[in-house]
DNA sequence: CTGTTAGCGCTTTCAG
DNA sequence: CTGAAAGCGCTAACAG
């Protein structure tokens, strides 16, 4: 049923109707109350893209997904589309995913959103140090929200959890424990948490006075094999480490496995703390010392930003830092001498 | 830049430069070509949502999210997008997510997306044995693909995976072993795949001349929590199961955890087998024998079969059921006499 | 092969 | 407070 149709049967105008629905106040309670019930009645519902064009704005929000598949495997962008869907709904706005194909690369992907209005506004996650896509959107002057910073100069909105201050902390403890071989595997490069994470690392080493061994730092893929090969390797050092700080909790559970695997026990022979607090990571052997950030909640508030960009405030004020906290659980603990 | 605009520059009509832009037949290919290179040069892009009102179709297809916050946690429908987006980048479609929240319930947001033609088909997975949106979505005869089966009795278009297969086989294996005392772990019976694996658990027994035993059938929810504390309580009984067959990896390896705290041993004392294949289950300890399907793989046939329901092929033929795979890793083995 | 014309269904000035 | 009229930017008959 069109809206002209619709106006005929309540013998009003479209007008009048496409104001009481739209909730303007220059129209009598009564004529909105029966406008309004009637829809109810006849199951009336606007068309979408009728009312898009008209406005010139999509009420969608785009989510870019990550192009490498391995990627699809934490559970991290669930949790988010869980934060941002609930904050969409606020707005009666949708959620359009934007994944990325061997066909259709990143940036053709963004310059089609950005060219044809499909969607206002971008939300992105796990930028590289110098990102193809934050630069682009900012080249063009597209609102977007970012989960995570990049290495790039010019401002934009961004929501970002401290990983510096979570690695210095889950480091401290480690050294408090009285590690002084800490082992560190972490994410490539590229990944500009991965530096955070690493700058935490190595601060906390120097506050306790503990040189640095590049030997102890190892960088792969986030996922259980590489934690499990590195863990395996760096134990057949001369002197191995008696801890492991890992990136991730996949690595940190490879790495379980891993020195498991050598007839050593986690959290009294050698000790492992995550990063993520995956659902898994409590129920492993032993449950794995964690840090934990909450992710839903960031979705909505970059959600939240995002609107704000689109409704035309400044990027000022649009930038968050979190904080992770650390869980405690029992893969790691006191330094055995042996 | 509009059409219009964007034809003036090139000095033809608007309809000459969309025609080119379609890839119509009936222009000549010099101004194909002319059109095509100057579309590149001024990067225009016509306007998505003007031509989805012209003709009527929202090119973009919905993917329905659970709407309970546990099941964000296991990838299976990130799995699922990512063959989704490589089938629906084949015809430039889009994916809208629709996650149903508290305030936007699940029939309601189903009634808009039908109403306001936002999308021109649905996805839907993981249905209830009378799953209310299939029930809508049929009674309104609006295109829709679904994971698996309901119970109802009206045709529509699904990709299911044969659990009662997969199940029959698992629980054979466990029989093989020598196993006669098999506990079944399952999801709560509203889903309906939960009921399918039942069937195969209880067939095998069936065929092995094992009498069904009620007390070794528990459900819960398809997490760790539930796995932990269903299999130590049923170690508790007099006569304890020698093997859990569960219905979820997760339920898998919370009755990992579960044996473990009791000082037994998973592949030795006791075989246990899950469903689901995550990442983590090769690399838990024991590495856990599963049972595997093909999620992007699946996605991406949903998509092409949505489509064909999109371009009005009838249901026939649109209904597939696959087979899982078991893979035969450490969890389980020939039972042990103590 | 190309251009003219008429809408798609809605929102929003602008009058009344 | 309500209605008439004018498009938003595009596509598709229909002529030429």
């Amino acid at each position: 049923m069109t809206l002209k149709e619709f106006a005929k049967i309540l013998k009003l105008s479209p007008t009048t109707v496409s104001r009481a629905l739209m909730g303007y106040s220059d129209v009598s309670p009564k004529t909105r109350q029966r406008v309004l019930r009637m829809a109810e009645h006849y199951k009336y519902t606007p068309n979408t893209t009728a009312a898009r064009l008209k406005r010139g704005k999509a009420d969608v929000v785009g989510l870019f997904l990550p192009s490498q598949p391995g990627a699809f495997e934490d559970p991290f962008f669930l949790k988010l589309i869980a934060g941002i869907g609930e904050q969409l709904a606020e707005r009666e706005n949708d959620l359009l995913l934007l994944a990325p194909t061997e066909k259709q690369k990143e940036i053709a992907l963004l310059e089609k959103m950005v060219r044809s209005n499909q969607v206002d506004g971008v939300i992105l996650a796990r930028p590289t140090v110098l990102d193809a896509r934050v630069e682009f959107l900012i080249d063009h002057n597209f609102p977007f929200v970012c989960h995570g910073r990049t290495q790039g100069t010019r401002p934009y909105a961004y929501l970002d959890i401290d990983g510096k201050s979570a690695f210095h902390e889950a480091c401290l403890r480690l050294v408090h424990f009285g590690h002084r071989r800490i082992a560190f595997l972490n994410a490539k490069p590229n990944m500009r948490f991965a530096l955070d994470r690493f700058a935490g690392y190595k601060q906390a080493l120097e506050e306790a006075g503990i040189p640095f061994d590049i030997n102890l730092v190892l960088e792969g893929q986030m996922n259980e094999s590489f934690g499990r090969e590195a863990s395996q390797s760096l134990m057949q050092q001369a002197v191995p480490p008696t801890a492991f700080l890992c990136a991730t909790d996949r690595i940190a559970i490879g790495a379980l496995r891993g020195i498991q695997l050598l007839g050593l026990q986690a959290g009294t022979d050698i000790s492992i703390i995550g990063y993520d607090d995956l659902p898994m990571s409590s129920h492993c052997t032993p449950p794995l010392t964690t840090l934990h950030q909450l992710i839903p909640e960031a979705g909505k508030r970059m959600t939240e930003m995002l609107f704000a960009l689109i409704d035309g405030h400044p990027i000022e004020g649009l930038q968050e830092i979190w904080q992770a906290t650390l869980i405690k659980r029992e893969s790691d603990g006191p330094v055995t001498t042996r």
